[in-house]
DNA sequence: TTTTCGTTAACTGTTGACAATTTTTTCTGA
DNA sequence: TCAGAAAAAATTGTCAACAGTTAACGAAAA
């Protein structure tokens, strides 16, 4: 964790210091440099980020804000860890918010953004084809990105992110972006469809689907790798 | 804005000074006490609560993490001000929220809930009945509470509950409460029908719609009052 | 009267220090 | 060797002070 401040000088001229570090927690984070349940100490943090604790203990407040750390008093602030059990709540909510995008994005999208869109999932298709995981991520995520950026609704494309990144805060981080390339891709045909169709209510259905199943095959590798370690 | 904050020192106990300051903060915003708009003063408010400005500036962080301040670089801090526009986008995602409480609780509920619901179905329409406003009010802020606390998922009602809050950032804050109590009913019955019935769909739907009718209905009186201003 | 510039005051951003608490280490006795 | 108590170290909570920036005010010029 030797990574300097200096690249968010820029910022620095219109957010305040524990905006970029709260920024380089969150990296931290969703990078795994910080491990669901580590605890943050804000001594090391401070000298390692070349700052106070002042700045540091208001990033770490408002990261509490968002739900990415928990403080106990005295005892200090951790990166929370996500029980199985609140992953499923997680999804559940992420579901309604994707379904929500879904609509929206079906009753006001252009024939521009039906065009980017349709070019991500044939994007995602031909790299799934040739097995191209380290392409697939990224487009995947864009597309996911796209979606609820062009729904038209800023509060709900900051809530849809700010569930996304509380999925890093589960112990199998690793299995929450994995799994299903295929099985998503006939999901997506059918995001796709549904939009095109600017069918609002299939849309919806479409969009929370695809967030459910993706749930359920997360949850399914998780109780099938649950269940090797008990019988070990 | 006279008040002590030693009301919260049992708090103290297992909470941090910035967390109480938060909670006060927060209570004045909802209170109506900090207007939309207005700038948080760091040295008034820590003399006035009795602390430094360090505890008040984590405190303003946490906030701005929920999304009820903003703050501008050596400027200061702001209570948040929502658009029309803003609060049709609240509307829209608690919409979703309150639709995806409805269809879990469907799913879930007790017998012994189903009474409780009940009981605030029939409370609400005697209250109505006889035009008790100061009655109906608190009854249907319990009756939004008891269905989301009890749909079974904690990250669902917490967000929930910080979308409300955010209707306080509205200027027009006091219609946000009002309006349609008649109509509400009728809703109502529906909600407790659907529930009742274990149909998670239908409930899905009349707990959306009964959200978005409440977006309606106070958009409307919004709308008119617009219209009434700008021809004077 | 209005505008512009410079001075002053108020306020925010950040830091280092001190107090209180928790954790770790060390020491003692069985 | 181990359990428990005491001491030491580490860590968090809070505060007060200083530096830098912005806003407010008033005087001088147009």
């Amino acid at each position: 964790m030797t990574t300097s401040i200096s690249e968010e000088l820029g910022i620095l001229r219109t957010s305040s210091l524990a905006a970029a570090v709260e920024r380089e927690v969150e990296r931290l984070i969703l990078n795994g440099s910080f491990a669901p349940g580590e605890r943050i100490n804000e001594n090391k943090l401070a000298s390692e980020l070349g700052t106070s604790r002042g700045p540091i203990r208001e990033a770490i407040r408002a990261l509490e804000g968002t739900g990415l750390v928990v403080s106990i008093r005295n005892r200090g602030s951790f990166i929370r860890r996500l029980s199985v059990q609140e992953v499923r709540e997680v999804y559940e909510v992420r579901s309604a918010l994707f379904g929500l995008a879904g609509k929206l994005l079906a009753e006001r999208i252009t024939e521009d953004q039906l065009q980017r869109l349709t070019r991500f999932v044939v994007e995602m298709e031909e790299a799934s084809k040739r097995r191209d995981f380290e392409a697939y991520y990224p487009l995947n995520l864009a597309f996911h990105e796209f979606i609820v950026d062009s729904a038209g609704n800023t509060m709900l494309a900051q809530q849809y992110r700010t569930f996304v990144k509380k999925l890093h805060l589960f112990r199998a981080r690793s299995l929450v972006q994995g799994g299903g390339l295929t099985v998503s891709n006939t999901e997506h045909r059918e995001m796709l469809s549904a939009v095109a169709a600017r069918d609002p209510v299939w849309s919806h259905e479409a969009h929370c689907r695809h967030v459910t199943s993706a749930r359920d095959r997360l949850l399914s590798v998780v109780k099938a790798e649950d269940a090797l370690s008990n019988t070990n």
